[in-house]
DNA sequence: CAGAGTCCTGAATGAGCGTTCAGGATGGCC
DNA sequence: GGCCATCCTGAACGCTCATTCAGGACTCTG
């Protein structure tokens, strides 16, 4: 029985590790920052709260870590996501789909409220929030510009159309993320492509 | 000495417990709610930690009180601030205004952040919120209602555009509650403006 | 195979905080 | 004036955690 514990100890030191971030995540996920516990975490990874610790120095350190971690795979998702589809009217219907749920790269729009929350009281988490936005933004108005390049798009005001795009984004996510009982991801997806048609002038 | 320490106590309760209730508003607002003691309170209140127990049985139920309080005054205002504005472009305006943190209906945006995270977890956030939503979203309809009706707006969708025009402004009001640098209230009245006549397809 | 370093555990510690409570003051009522 | 209900205080209680720590096990190195 010695054994049979010990395999699963001082093993793979890093995968550990690992395991403890997506713990964290999941977490923070269904019971918010504020309510987060380090032996939450412990018990979601299987490990002891004194691990988490031991990896993380501190409950903060945790959930700061499982904030970039956050933040570099929406990154990687967003980018290889968008690199599939062909054209910037199938990327930006994409971008809809994305923010509806649909894909991996948004992920879940309550830990992006959660994000908001904390990110009013801690620097660290204030950091994290304006990147993951200003990536968000970037991508969407390079996709924009691609659309205007090639005469798919011709805002008004490119700049403007961006940011009330991706604002809009957000406002319509809340009530997604809140499952009010007014908002789908379907109906999501429709109001904001109809807003992206009006805003960008698109040629049908 | 003891008189004017009596002075203070037991003298109308009615307007104690308000105090108490604006102070539990004042330490949400900077502490958010997780952050929020019981303690934080009574300071706040310039009276003791037991009182504030004394009147909301505890700190989950002042803070529920504070956000009923916080339900019912914008509800006033709004009706209030509207009703002095003439005509629907007018009365559009300045729930642009509002929006932007201008007057008091609206008041902190980073209070609806955390009743939006409360709401997450908690189910009497969860109906407040619902109902300050559904209050500030039928105020719209109903100015985009009265615009039509006189033919200052014909938009395509009523509701869409009613829907889109709201979660715009939660989208922008955002990064106006979280310091955004690139966001501002005249910055947030304007992009706001121009989407609403875009959507409204508002006469000049 | 001995020793050292790393990884891991879970019980002990101690601080912070919600809540309780015993008691004091006040104001109204008879 | 005496009595009672209400209002108010702040010290004390007890619980919930984050964090510490002493020790055990595994892996690697020599």
């Amino acid at each position: 029985m010695g054994l049979s514990k010990s395999s699963l100890s001082a093993k793979a030191p890093e995968e550990r590790r690992d395991l403890i971030l997506r713990a964290t995540v999941t977490v923070v996920r269904d019971r918010g920052f504020a309510g987060t516990r380090v032996s939450d975490i412990a018990e979601a990874a299987g490990t002891s709260p004194g691990l988490v610790l031991y990896h993380f120095g501190s409950l903060n350190g945790a959930l700061d870590a499982a904030l970039t971690l956050l933040e570099d795979e929406f990154h990687d998702d967003l980018a290889r996501d968008l690199q599939e589809q062909v054209g910037p009217v199938e990327r930006l219907r994409h971008m809809g789909d994305l923010g509806a749920g649909l894909g991996p790269a948004v992920g879940d729009w309550r830990l992006w409220l959660e994000l908001w929350v904390r990110a009013l009281h801690d620097p660290g988490a204030r950091e994290t929030r304006e990147s993951l936005d200003r990536r968000w933004r970037a991508a969407l108005r390079g996709v924009i510009e691609e659309g205007i390049a090639c005469g798919d798009f011709s805002p008004a005001d490119a700049d403007a159309a961006a940011t009330r795009l991706a604002s809009l984004m957000d406002g319509l996510a809340i009530q997604l993320a809140l499952d009010d009982p007014d908002m789908s991801p379907e109906r999501l997806i429709a109001l904001w492509w109809e807003a992206a048609v009006l805003e960008l002038r698109m040629n049908p």
